[in-house]
RNA sequence: CGCGGGAUGGAGCAGUCUGGAAGCUCGUCGGGCUCAUAACCCGAAGGUCACAGGUUCAAAUCCUGUUCCCGCAACCA
């Protein structure tokens, strides 16, 4: 069966800080399709994709639910699988970077580097600020001082272990320069060579000791091994690698890797790091690597507190699994970022799952039912001087390779359009041959069983090479027509489906047609329970039993601040304050520039709130004003106070002013 | 001048590298048909290819400048 050799790919592994929405689930469909068309092309496919459990972030999640990283990587861990299942998704391991083989692989790959000289210690250094116990770069100091707390800085080092990335720097531009398809779509070949090899690469810090989620390092167990080390290694350590050598079976069989697909934002460091980290263990590199779009949302940003994220549960829910799986393949352009949006899945959905190829099949073997009791039968008979059928036969036996050439280049939305042209053809044969008219004169009947049989037969033949993106929908196909999946090789013959069949009596329903405006409604329900619980999670709008959604959502909670004592609130000079002159600053997105006169001062301030407030409407307000605050630099513009702000769940802002007329400079008590 | 992507008929996109009659899907309108899920088939309308210059026999495509959008980064005192 598997005369072609084996093929491995693998998807990154999520990262476990929370459900996966709709583009991460993107990824793993897409490779499925691939994996499971190589399948069928004949080769002997291993399909490996898991979770990323480790570092910082999933620890500070894990402590503010009050459970163990463990516990909490867990429960993600599951919701990533349980998605992958529900998505009919065929991969062959999951990998977690917390399974045991993989932590203990990963300890000794840190050995085996750091013994060879490839990893030395060495020591971030920087300025660092104690209270804050965070290192600072000289362009993030504001005035020199600590951005967070205003506080002095001094230099001071902490000693980490780093990667000599220079050393196979040159190794690996020649191996790039020499393999023009390692790096896929080949425009970000060029960004990787100018932004970063050709600058000359930097060690890259491969230790941390700030958190300790994370593998320790065997050697020196304050620190834990950077996400990178850990991360990427999960490709051969899932699969038997041994750093000790006496690897596995499977690894020997299945490494190099034939593809890694990944988003376009971690190209880099599947591009330059791991490569590297393959040479420094004499491992071949992986032989290609693609670095697929992003799937956006139209429209408004996704944001959770909004409730518009979109997710692939939500969506099997309201489409079914196939619907879902083809919306995310077919609306994925190559190099381009694609959009998606409800309403657009709905015209997807009629368009062409209901329209083009349910309606295809229901209409065939509705009329093999009413002229021929269900059966089947191959006839011959044709019409002088009909084209159609020749036509339609071409098409029917051209679709493999024009699939096979799309899916050569892992153009996989082209490759779906292909099936998608032989199911539209066949609605053409059936107007060009006009069945129902045939069917009115009884020496036509040949003709007519020709027709449709024709019709079966094409559609066996695209169902068949549907199964690597609608694996559901084409298995369903064939069981109403009495017949099973083509094989590869049988999918440029035409006849081969056996005549004398008898198709289902009843055809059912693949797609029914949706209504925009009922899928809407639906869709807003699945938003307010999402924003729902975004709420109750993040302990916004708290346990208050009310029922009336309007008091509920008009309050908010916040975290509550320690108690301060009145010489505290003494300290903060607020006054009230008049807007002279207002104007955005240049460089930024969001700030606002204004001169505010207090009393008989003029204080220049910066605030973020150029989204909410034009630069005219803020001339002439009184606001309310922190004025003793410590002046610093925003955007590289001077910033001497704070107007004051309230600001509700979204992040919307509203300034603060006297209720009533009160004279600049006022003091606020 | 932080990095990057984009602007093509009502919507979503291809075409740009390698200049040579502006294309696809959906929607709209008209027609046909009735086997079928108000579906299917045919036809039509609709674009100064963001703007302004330039190169060329010829520019959506190459060059220069401008405007607007969207990510990321930074920042939101």
């Amino acid at each position: 069966m598997s005369d072609k050799g084996k093929f491995y790919i693998t998807t990154a592994i999520t990262y476990t800080s929370g459900k996966p929405h709709i583009g991460n689930t993107y990824e793993i469909v897409l490779a499925d399709a691939i994996a499971r068309y190589k399948r069928l092309e004949g080769y002997d496919v291993y399909f490996q994709t898991g979770t990323d459990e480790h570092g910082e972030k999933i620890q500070e999640k894990a402590e503010k639910a009050g459970i163990t990283p463990k516990e909490y990587v867990d429960d993600v861990a599951g919701e990533v699988k349980r998605i992958w299942d529900r998505m009919n998704t065929s991969y062959s391991s999951f990998v977690r970077t917390t399974d045991a083989d993989h932590e203990k692989q990963v300890s000794k790959i840190f050995k085996k580097l750091f013994d060879k000289g490839d990893i030395y210690k060495g020591s971030y250094e920087g300025l660092y600020c104690t209270p804050c116990e965070s290192f600072w770069t000289s362009s993030q100091l504001v005035d020199g001082k600590c951005p967070d707390c205003g506080r002095e800085v001094k230099a001071a080092k902490e000693e980490a272990y780093f990667f000599k990335m220079s050393k196979y720097a040159d190794r690996l531009m020649e191996h790039i320069n020499t393999h023009p398809e390692f790096i896929q779509p080949v425009s970000r070949k060029n960004e990787m060579m100018n932004n970063f090899l050709l600058p000359g690469l930097q060690d890259l810090c491969v230790s941390r000791t700030s958190f300790s989620w994370g593998v320790p390092v065997e050697f020196d167990p304050k620190h834990v091994v950077y996400v990178w080390l850990d991360a990427l290694t999960n490709y051969i350590t899932k699969i038997g690698y041994n750093a000790d050598g006496d690897s596995s079976e499977l690894f020997k069989k299945n490494w190099p890797a034939d593809l890694h697909l990944i988003g376009k934002d971690i190209i880099r460091f599947h591009t330059i790091y791991w490569p590297i980290f393959l040479m420094a263990l004499d491992l071949p590199l992986p032989k290609q690597v693609f670095g697929h779009p992003w799937l956006l949302q139209g429209g408004d940003k996704m944001s959770k507190s909004k409730g518009n994220v979109i997710y692939a549960d939500d969506m099997a829910d309201l489409f079914g699994v196939d619907a879902t799986r083809y919306f995310v393949l077919h609306e994925m352009p190559f190099e381009n970022d694609g959009i998606i949006t409800w309403e657009l899945v709905v015209e997807r959905f009629n368009s062409d799952l209901a329209n083009v190829l349910g309606n295809l099949v229901n209409r065939t073997v509705s009329m093999s039912n009413k002229y021929f009791e269900g059966i089947v039968s191959k006839t011959g008979a044709t019409i002088e001087g009909e084209e159609y059928d020749a036509d339609l036969k071409a098409v029917a036996t051209a679709a493999r390779d024009r699939v096979a050439g799309k899916m050569e280049a892992l153009r996989v939305a082209d490759a779906i359009s292909e099936v998608f042209a032989l199911f539209k053809r066949c609605n053409k044969y059936i107007d060009e041959t006009t069945p129902w008219i045939l069917a009115k004169d009884e020496s036509k009947k040949d003709r007519l069983s020709e027709v449709l049989y024709n019709l079966v037969e094409s559609i066996t033949i695209g169902a068949s090479l549907l199964y690597s993106f609608l694996p559901e929908t084409s298995e369903k196909i064939v069981a109403q027509l009495s017949t099973d999946l083509r094989s590869f090789e049988q999918l440029n013959l035409f006849g081969l489906y056996e005549s004398g069949t008898k198709v289902v009596d009843k055809p059912e329903i693949l797609f029914a047609r949706q209504d925009v405006t009922e899928v809407m409604q639906k869709v807003e329900a699945i938003r307010e329970a999402q924003k729902k619980e975004y709420e109750t999670r993040e302990g916004i709008s708290d346990t208050t039993e009310q029922t009336a959604e309007s008091s509920a959502d008009q309050c908010i909670d916040i975290e509550p601040k320690e108690e301060i004592s009145y010489d505290d609130f003494m300290k903060m000079q607020f006054q009230v304050g008049e807007i002279i002159e207002c104007k955005a600053v240049e460089k930024s997105k969001k700030l606002l520039c204004s001169q505010v006169k207090i009393g008989r001062e003029t204080k220049q301030i910066v605030s973020g709130i150029r989204k909410y407030y034009t630069p005219e409407e803020m001339v002439g307000k009184k606001v309310m004003v922190l004025v003793n605050l410590k002046p610093a630099k925003l955007a590289g513009v001077l910033s001497e106070g704070m107007l004051l702000c309230a600001e509700d769940a979204d992040g919307n802002l509203a300034l603060l002013t006297p209720e009533r007329e009160m004279p600049s400079g006022a003091e606020i008590c």
